[in-house]
DNA sequence: TAAAAGTATACTAGTACTATAGATTTTATA
DNA sequence: TATAAAATCTATAGTACTAGTATACTTTTA
């Protein structure tokens, strides 16, 4: 059940664009910070902005002192939505996605035994990702280096 | 998140030889009779079954009357060892994985959003797949079955 | 002893993944 | 207005994976 390197990559650019750097500053962030700290190439990842971009969401601004932006407020941005530009439907197989249905080729559907456990896993990975917000991730993140005690 | 077909096919085949056929019959079932029921290439099928009989999951008879067999009881068998064998590790990413951890590329672990919530699919995943034996999948579908007033 | 059945290996076409490279457009600012 | 910074767009390339196909070999047993 592998995430691509698109969508890990995508995920983190999109968590760091949530962080906030200074308080109440747009947090514009250019590609090449996002790739220098979390060691990806900056040229794959310009890739990855940009399809997030063309599904709204992101923003970006051309020229000097430009860069990338969240379209919405991070509490309005899901890892599922992310998820599903980068790496497609969230099912294990098409004939349980929600989504993005198409039927597999088992014999009868409605008793395949294959078919209802899959589902079970579409919506215990779909409840994940569709209910947690890039806004709920940076806190979990501050709430863990609060308890050990990092900056 | 994609199920392989070679996930999908050996999954499917291991349900049906947890069918059982006849009363208190040894369910011997042979390659190309799994193949013609779930559409499947038997040739394809070939190589996935003997993946599952290295892994001790199966055991085969051959000769005239052959074909594969289960190696334990459908209760003792998990739709996770399957899996495992034909799609390798549960995890999204290999940090968060349980049975085969390799670091990925993030600066902080410890501290890693994307990690945090990939454990959590990870566990969600871990617990449907580890916690359903084959002869709960059978059992699933003769319900359904009963229930849709089929044979 | 021949047929049934599994075992093993090699090959292939197509697609997805993981990038890399180069040219172009936009914009702030000196 | 020139220029440099930054995003955008397009093309391409190597590699790995997927989903098979093909072929030859071995073991078992009716």
């Amino acid at each position: 059940m592998r995430l691509s390197k698109r969508g890990e990559y995508g995920l983190r650019a999109m968590i760091v664009l949530a962080e906030p750097v200074d308080k109440n500053a747009m947090p514009v962030v250019q590609i090449k910070e996002i790739a220098q700290r979390e060691q990806i190439s900056a040229k794959f990842l310009e890739q990855i902005l940009l399809a997030l971009k063309n599904a709204g969401l992101l923003h970006s601004k051309m020229g000097v002192g430009g860069g990338y932006y969240l379209a919405r407020s991070p509490r309005e941005i899901t890892l599922g939505q992310i998820f599903r530009v980068l790496d497609g439907p969230v099912a294990p197989i098409k004939c349980v996605s929600q989504m993005s249905y198409e039927p597999c080729g088992c014999p009868d559907e409605q008793t395949c035994g294959l078919r209802l456990v899959m589902g079970d896993v579409r919506n215990a990975i779909a409840d994940i990702l569709d209910n947690t917000s890039l806004a709920d991730v940076v806190k979990r993140q501050s709430t863990v280096r609060k308890k050990l005690g990092i900056k």
